[in-house]
DNA sequence: GTGGTCTAGACCACA
DNA sequence: GTGGTCTAGACCACA
């Protein structure tokens, strides 16, 4: 369910972070369902513990899961929305490297062609 | 020339090296010129010079630069089309957010539109 | 595993980074193997800290090494071959030796017989 | 006669002692010729008088010339032998890069085809 | 624990 | 003056 890449330069909690949250928004984890437990995926990811932890307390914070002490995490109600209204703030993002990439030169036409590629890909 | 935010998450010395490639793309910096010298801009910017010296020893080795001991450093002759070429890699960039922001639901109308806007802002 | 002389003219970070690469070549350190830490080195060698990572972040860009905050350094895969070609950039500083050599009147035989020499030394 | 790359890394004031040696060595400066003044060499190579003193400082050291204040600089008697015998040291240097090419596993075969096609080379 | 960034300050060779 | 190297020591995020 999740990749990680333990030698990328993304932190590691940062990339379980994401994970989870794609899961979500692609129906792979539902609204009320149990998130592994941080020993299991400790262990099936082969990741120290405090790491899992750490991003857990994170996606807690962000209100994308609810951890309950003693009895696991659940993706909250509401996850998706909120995920996604989070995710439109990559828009700047967007519009930081446009701006990069059209000092480079780059034409508006190939920004566009790329931006359509993207969006013609099939969902994996 | 140069504004560099101390407290950002952004290292000093990538401000640096991307503000100097900058310079040069927009030709404030010509082919030839002469860089300021590390100390210079160590003065001018408030910033330790080991900390400029960083910046410029990647400088030095992407090819935008050329640092002599004794003389001081120059723009390097091809540096702009050596930027160009490097900054393309941002289209890769470019391509990971569109699909975080698809997954998120933003249509492609949107995205479009965002990256229109920033061809019609004027150069500064 | 390195030896250092620090008060040669060669720059310690170098000696570095040429140490760590011939104990890659020498097979001491394995693709995979974990790499002394920053710390560690810097101990065992009494050199400062910073010095060794100018040394591993050189070895990083090369490829030789890759280094995760929080995790340690380690062995690139592919470290090997990447070392040795770009070693082989070395057989034009041996085409200039080989021509001062030339101008000052040594003979081929001579050249011929140092180099014989050299592939006849055990390997340490 | 001189040629110097400013921009290079070899220091430019060793560039100069080379390349006077290199011209004693091909016999363009013959023994007792007197060498070319260091103002004069400053200006024609558009170099600092300063740089052109410190490498006939060297060469004067070295016994390749003779400078006489007030009547200019001229080749020494047994000039060419005593560089010649010099440029001998050349072939430790010469060792040490065959060690590291054969460390990289370049076979020496190719080694002494290399220095084969240098000695093949026609005389500039 | 790990690597990464930064400052302060010294010292060097080169131009 | 110039860039380059090095030390000492602090502080940070990450695992």
């Amino acid at each position: 369910m999740l990749v990680i890449d333990k030698y990328g330069s993304q932190p590691i909690y940062e990339q379980i972070i994401e994970g989870i949250e794609r899961n979500i928004l692609l129906g792979i984890l539902k609204e009320g369902d149990a998130v592994p437990s941080v020993r299991e995926l400790s262990v099936s990811l082969g990741i120290n513990p405090n790491t899992i932890q750490k991003a857990y307390l994170e996606l807690d914070r962000r209100g994308s899961i609810i951890s309950c002490a003693g009895r696991g995490s659940f993706v909250r109600e509401g996850a998706v929305i909120s995920i996604k209204v989070r995710a439109r703030g990559e828009l700047d993002t967007l519009r930081e490297t446009a701006r990069r990439l059209k000092m480079a030169g780059v034409s508006l036409e190939e920004l566009t062609k790329t931006i359509d590629d993207v969006y013609k890909e099939a969902e994996e």
